[in-house]
DNA sequence: ACCTGAACACCGTTCAAGT
DNA sequence: ACCTGAACACCGTTCAAGT
C-alpha cells in the first residue's frame, strides 16, 4: 500500500526522534524500541527503516539531541571564571544527569559493536560539549597541549563520578555526595595544576 | 516432563553464569540473551527462571564474576607504594577494561530500572574492589574521612577516563592516550592533595 | 521436586507488493 | 516513490502439565 506523503522524510525523522526521546525519558532505554516509536507517530516499523539506516543509527539520532540539550544547559551554567567555572560545570553536569537520568544514561547504555566508530556528526556534538570545558582552561593553563589534556581529564573525571554515583555503583554506603567528590577533584587537581 | 537432576541447583547456576560470561565476552552484551545461555548448557529457558529471579538477576550474577576477576587482576598489579601504586591501579584498570572490553562494558551497559538498588552481595563486591584503592591512600592522607573521599574521587575519575576513551566518546581526534589522561589526573590530584 | 515447552506479547530486519 | 504488513528469527516471562 501507501504513498501517504503526509510528512516529508525530514518531518518523519524529527517525529520519530521526538517520540524516541519521549519513550527513553519516560520508560528508560531498556524499554525503548523502534516499533514503539513507530506506533507513537502513527507509522509502521518499515517506515522507520526507510528513514534510518538501522536500530543503532536511530538511537544515535535520539542521543545526539540529548547531547545538544546538555550543551545548551551547561553553557547557561558556566558564568564564572577560573576554578569557579569548572565547579559550575561539574555541578551542571550532575544536575543535568540527575534531572534527565533516563536520557543521560541512554548515552552510555548504548554502544556500537566493538570496532565500529561513532559517525562524524555525532562526534562533532561531543566535541562541542567538550569545548565548553576546554575554553575555560585557556586562562589557567598556558601551554596549548596542556589545556586539552587538562580539560579532557577533568571532563572525563566528572563524568566518571556522576556515572558511578547515579547508577549506584560507587558503594553509596559512605553517603558521599557527588558534590563532595567533584569538589575534591576540582580543588586538588587545579591546585596541583598551577603549583 | 522432567526431573533430570543431572545437576544440582548450584551447578545449574554456575553453568548458566559461565555460559553467560562466554556469550558476553565473545558476542557483546547487546547480543546476550538468557535463552542463548540456556541453549548453551543444554537446558530450556524455564530452567533459567527456575534458578534466577529475573533477567536482571541473571545479568547481575554474570557481572559480579567480572567484578571479582577485576579485583584479582588489580591486586596483582598494585605492587608499589604511594603515588606509584595509584598509577599502577589506573594502568591496571584500563588494561583490564581493554583486554576484557565486552565483559567490562556490560558492567555499565546494564542498569537496574530507576529507583531499584543493587543487591547487597553485588555491592559488597564493588566495596572490595574499591577498598583496594582506599588502603593505598591511608599512607598518604591522615584524616580517615579524607581517605575515603580521595579514594572514591580517584577511582571514579579513572573509571570515567577509561569509559569515555574506550567507548570512543572522548572525541578521540586529539589522540590522547588513556595513560596521558590518567597520569595527568594522578599527578595533579596527588600534588594538590599533599600541598 | 524438577524441568519442559507451549503460550503470550513482544523484538530488529528485510522486502515483495500495493497505491 | 512511498509506505505497508507479512515473514523470519528471535526475545523475556509465566505456568500448566508431565515424570
Amino acid at each position: 500500500m501507501a504513498r501517504r506523503s503526509d510528512h516529508s522524510r525530514e518531518e518523519l525523522k524529527e517525529m520519530a526522534i521526538a517520540a524516541g526521546q519521549r519513550i527513553i525519558a519516560e520508560e528508560g532505554f531498556a524499554n525503548f524500541s523502534a516499533r514503539k516509536a513507530a506506533r507513537e507517530i502513527g507509522y509502521t516499523i518499515g517506515t522507520i527503516y526507510n528513514v534510518f539506516e538501522s536500530h543503532d543509527d536511530f538511537i544515535l539520532h535520539i542521543n545526539v539531541v540529548t547531547l545538544r540539550d546538555m550543551a545548551v544547559f551547561l553553557e547557561a551554567k558556566a558564568s564564572g571564571s577560573g576554578q569557579q567555572v569548572i565547579k559550575q560545570l561539574a555541578a551542571g553536569y550532575s544536575e543535568f544527569a540527575k534531572e534527565n537520568y533516563n536520557r543521560w544514561s541512554a548515552l552510555f547504555e548504548h554502544n556500537l559493536p566493538e570496532g565500529q566508530e561513532l559517525p562524524d556528526w555525532y562526534n562533532d556534538e561531543i566535541k562541542k560539549l567538550f569545548y565548553i570545558v576546554e575554553k575555560h582552561f585557556e586562562a589557567v593553563v598556558k601551554n596549548k597541549k596542556s589545556v586539552e589534556i587538562a580539560a579532557k581529564t577533568i571532563w572525563a573525571s566528572i563524568h566518571g563520578i556522576c556515572q558511578l554515583s547515579l547508577t549506584g555503583k560507587l558503594d553509596t554506603v559512605g553517603v558521599k555526595s557527588i558534590k563532595t567528590l567533584t569538589d575534591s577533584l576540582v580543588d586538588n587537581y587545579m591546585r596541583g595544576l598551577v603549583s
